[in-house]
DNA sequence: GGGTGCATGTAATGGGTTACATGATTCT
DNA sequence: AGAATCATGTAACCCATTACATGCACCC
């Protein structure tokens, strides 16, 4: 029995706050976290697998019968106790793929037009990250009180947008550096 | 044949910018596009014979001969030519796994004194990154003018301190907000 | 002599992405 | 009727990390 990984830990976390099937688990990753973390379907299903078989999450009533196939997890009293130690211990460092980064880094040995094209589309991206993420940022303020994870999904939503905003700033300086 | 991977045009395109062993382009990842990017030895080192066999590097005689076992490569013209195609074409979605993040939107399902602990550890990492990113941008400043690559790797550097910056802009304030 | 840094490589493991496969439901 | 969304799952492929293995050089 290998150490569960942390993408089952992401799993199991979003279980936690609220009972929910694989298919809400990526929804909520995406529009949550999405910008520091994300899991596609194909690591999912199988995660899930593994939290019931190691009885860390159970299956609980779907509510309505709409969706037949539709299963609802929620987590075991072992599987917020895995999840409560997994947190306490320091998080690994972070390692980013940032595509866009590398081409911009090495955008001497290109068409200049290029590059000023992916920071356009960059800059695109991230303003409308930024937007999401400001809306994220009003409705968790709203909403602080009802629940205990409210502030720190606050204050990562709030990490967010100050990201967001100094990227789409520099966008914007780095379009006037690039201009021809 | 398949194609190469964005792991392949790193490598590639640090040795386009000066010749250099595997060693070498290790080091110059780390120190440079580190934040955004990172490769290991066990990945540059099959790489590097991949870019051999498919022509786009060649072995180019290493200067001294303190260290025998030292290969030093160099881009070909084919070399060039996938490189500059590759940075054309439009990056990927940056896919990053900040498990500090994951920590703390979930920090409400542990211990608060553990999550601050991750803050104040987050702050430190930051600020001696920054303080190296402000090295860099200073020397990059510097040699303006002595290479087409330097004016991409100082927005790529700017870029990373403006980043770190705002990390530790966040982290500072959200010392305050978990002050119990 | 010992520790650190330079230097190259291999092998195994493991996990995540991608693509595939299927089907129900809701909306236009 | 058709498109989009909800919903679950499998399989293959790939590749990156990790650990292992080796050896030279330099400095204290």
């Amino acid at each position: 029995m290998s150490a569960l990984r942390p993408s089952a830990y992401a799993v199991l976390g979003w279980i936690a706050i609220e009972p929910m099937s694989g298919y809400d688990v990526r929804q909520r990753i995406r529009t949550s976290v999405g910008l520091f973390w994300n899991e596609s379907f194909g690591s999912i299903y199988p995660t899930l697998q593994r939290l019931q078989d190691d009885g860390l999450t159970e299956l609980v009533p779907g509510g309505d019968g709409d969706h037949p196939s539709r299963k609802v997890y929620a987590a075991t009293a072992a599987g917020r106790e895995a999840l409560r130690s997994w947190l306490a211990i320091g998080p690994a460092a972070t390692h980013s793929r940032n595509e866009f980064a590398l081409k911009l880094f090495f955008g001497s040995m290109t068409d200049p037009a290029a590059i000023r094209a992916h920071v356009e589309e960059h800059l695109a991206e991230h303003q409308i990250a930024l937007e999401e993420l400001r809306a994220t940022v009003a409705r968790l303020e709203s909403e602080l009180g009802t629940d205990d994870s409210i502030p720190y999904r606050l204050l990562t939503a709030r990490l967010g947008v100050a990201l967001c905003e100094t990227t789409v700033r520099w966008c914007e300086e780095a379009r006037t550096t690039l201009d021809p």
